[in-house]
DNA sequence: CATATGCATATTGTATACAAAGAAGTGAAA
DNA sequence: TTTCACTTCTTTGTATACAATATGCATATG
């Protein structure tokens, strides 16, 4: 079977002591191992996880892994069909679609609320973190490179004050961190670029509809971007498959 | 203790039998039963729910409870606190106001999709459930006016084709449906039928950015409503505590 | 009187054992 | 060879037992 196969993906010893240092319970550390090995992509899209292999992965019982298989689920890392176990979840085209067009909604009405909001020192952070994220780019760091990305969009999300939304996003960015991550994108990078700056020039000139506007019109063009590279791999045969 | 007290206020066992019937696990027929206690309102915000005295009531172990507490934890029903259990999750009074803002956001670029696509069976219905929702409030039963009021949303929420969207919602007027029975708000029936009579229209008209914006409205007065008649209960010592 | 300390108790966290459902393999009959 | 029933094995669902931690109270101490 395919146990031993799962068991080399997650995690070492060493790192699961980091986690667990940090955290509280068995369960919170497993949870925080599992989201991040599907969104490093360690875990890939219909892969199954067994309690059991996790279990002897970890050196504990079933127990704490099922409570974190659970959450998983709730959180859409996971899809769990009962009696049957746990897959990493697939997403469509669909889901795609729908998350950009959130993303879409959700960040604009964050742009246009945080626009009378943002301090000269957040959006200088905003300055500092796109000319990062086009350095990490060149570079081809593509684990820095989306976390300068994300905290770009995270700045005005949490200055719009809406921590609901703020947990939204971020779960709903989590997600797909995972693909985005598959699919190394590079290219869209450079008009990403330019859309920040027109972005935060608007926030400079306190323009909520025109932030709104621009925030939308951002993730639009990322979501059309994905999905266009999601067509031209498939055809390629590239592994990075979406169902 | 209070053990006794909880016991009392979750469900008969006829009723767990009905649950269990309809799902697979047991685990699933005690996330319905306690999401339902909680949107009823037997169980009140800050209320403890303990693992035994569940266990205890249902006649089961505690396996099952303990994961329907974790699931009801990340839907935001119930607040764990390791090693210290869970409470009935409070809502603050900026908890109504992110969530009315979301819903708003949310429910509007809905609204603004669906112009184009609602059907005029799926109009027609809208405007009968409007009917029903003026009837149960002038009747007083407010389960059924609740009932009315959420798929008359529901139908152009799901109109829009953005399934994630939908789940958002469902999730978030779930977890506001026990404040608003709570609150028992009849006073803004009226408003609300005449705003939706609008929404209507807009929607025959098929125009979309009115009825976004008649979405948008239609939300923030609900919110404004809702915020008013908590400080009001304040004051009169009401019990349907806000934090 | 206020605060701290130690013990008893209650509750949650984890491990283990068993039950039950699915999946997979085997073999006989068409 | 295919198919269907049966058996076996794997995996999940649930129960129970034990460990670890938090809480409350009583008592001691300043």
């Amino acid at each position: 079977m395919d146990i031993k196969n799962i068991k080399d993906k997650i995690v070492t010893s060493m790192e699961m002591r980091k986690f667990t240092q940090r955290t509280q319970t068995l369960r919170e550390s497993i949870v925080e191992m599992i989201r991040t090995a599907i969104v490093k992509g360690t875990l890939k899209p219909g892969e199954r996880v067994s309690e059991q292999s996790l279990a002897e992965r970890f050196g504990i019982s079933r127990t704490p892994i099922r409570e974190a298989i659970r959450q998983l689920d709730s959180e859409g890392f996971l899809t769990v069909i009962p009696r049957r176990g746990a897959v990493v979840a697939q997403i469509t085209e669909k889901d795609v679609i729908e998350f950009y067009a959130l993303k879409g909604v959700l960040e604009g009405y964050a742009a246009r609320i945080a626009a009378d909001r943002l301090t000269g020192r957040e959006i200088d952070r905003m300055k500092e973190l796109n000319g990062l994220l086009e350095k990490y780019a060149a570079q081809g760091n593509v684990k820095k490179m989306f976390k300068a990305h994300n905290e770009f969009h995270e700045i005005f999300v949490l200055a719009c004050g809406n921590e609901k939304l703020h947990q939204i996003t971020k779960n709903l960015v989590q997600q797909f961190q995972r693909f985005r991550i598959a699919l190394s994108i590079f290219g869209g990078v450079g008009q990403s670029v330019e859309q920040h700056r027109k972005i935060i020039e608007a926030f400079e000139r306190r323009d909520a509809a025109e932030s709104e506007r621009l925030v939308w019109e951002n993730a639009q063009s990322g979501g059309e971007f994905l999905i266009k590279e999601i067509k031209k791999r498939r055809r390629t045969g590239n592994e990075a498959r979406v169902k």
